[in-house]
DNA sequence: GTTCTAGAAC
DNA sequence: GTTCTAGAAC
């Protein structure tokens, strides 16, 4: 069985929970296949794989340029349908990021244009790009969320509501457009700063999730000790609760923790 | 897609 | 001498 070519055998599975195993499969519906990337670019990586059901083809699903360049409205539905599937496993990735790192953190959710493996396939990837199976510029620049070779969901989908010439353009995916990208010079996609080697862009990108991780959970003990703030006030005086939370606090010298709760209500007051 | 490895880069 | 990349082989 050749590697490039298991993606479409799953796909073709008709009954994927007994032919595949709990390391393989993550989850399937009646369109489609989530399963675990072999080899995981970042601490959450999957794929969603369009199951080959009539009146598709193997073909017709070979990739999204082959997908583009037929029917455009059956192209559509199929890529909505995987948006959905992909925003179910986000939900669920998220759940699992609280729980096993105590915060929640950007996911991704995109085409490669150049697939290197045959049949359809969405990832989903946590923006980390921290694993050992990130092991060189094509890995990572194939992830660069700005470099332009990954493929945003959202942005692909816009395609459909643009004008047709537009559409025509971006379905063409040229390899040649294309595959010069992951040659580029590795650059940090967060602070943009460039990196000699992989080795060095490998232990920025710990670092840069390392500082993310730390003041993700700085603000959400702030948020903690606001939040007990608030009750021992309200607990003290239960007929003035009013006063009490609009009483300054003094301490907090952050005003993004302030405004974060501030924008929410406002949308609120819009909203009604 | 990965693994292996020659030779470039340091 | 060692590290690292990138192309060939699978």
């Amino acid at each position: 069985m050749s590697h490039l070519t298991i993606l479409r055998t799953y796909a073709q599975s008709p009954s994927p929970s007994t032919a595949l195993p709990p390391s393989i499969l993550f989850a399937h519906s009646p369109s489609s296949l989530t399963i675990f990337d072999a080899y995981p670019k970042a601490t959450f990586h999957f794929l969603i794989l369009p199951r080959i059901v009539s009146p598709l083809t193997a073909s017709d699903l070979a990739s999204l340029k082959a997908l583009l360049n037929r029917d455009k409205a059956t192209a559509k539905d199929i890529i909505v349908g995987l948006r959905e599937d992909a925003l179910v496993l986000k939900a669920s990735i998220e759940e699992e990021m609280v729980k096993r790192f105590g915060y929640k953190w950007d996911i991704w959710i995109g085409f490669h244009a150049v697939p290197s493996m045959e049949h359809l396939h969405l990832h989903v990837i946590s923006s980390d790009l921290v694993s050992p199976s990130l092991k060189n510029k094509k890995h990572y620049n194939s992830f660069h969320p700005k470099l332009g070779f990954f493929l945003h969901l959202d942005d692909v989908l816009s395609w459909f509501d643009t004008d047709p010439s537009f559409y025509t353009r971006m379905s063409k995916l040229e390899k040649s457009e294309y595959e010069p990208l992951l040659k580029e010079d590795l650059c940090c996609y967060r602070c943009n700063e460039s990196m000699k080697n992989m080795p060095t862009l490998k232990s920025h990108l710990q670092e840069e999730w390392d500082n993310e991780t730390k003041s993700a959970k700085t603000k959400l003990e702030k948020a903690k000790l606001v939040q007990n703030k608030r009750k021992r006030n309200a607990d003290e005086n239960p007929t003035n609760v009013q006063a009490k939370t609009n009483e300054p606090s003094g301490s907090v010298t952050d005003k993004s923790e302030l405004e974060e709760p501030f924008k929410k209500r406002i949308e609120r007051d819009d909203d009604s």
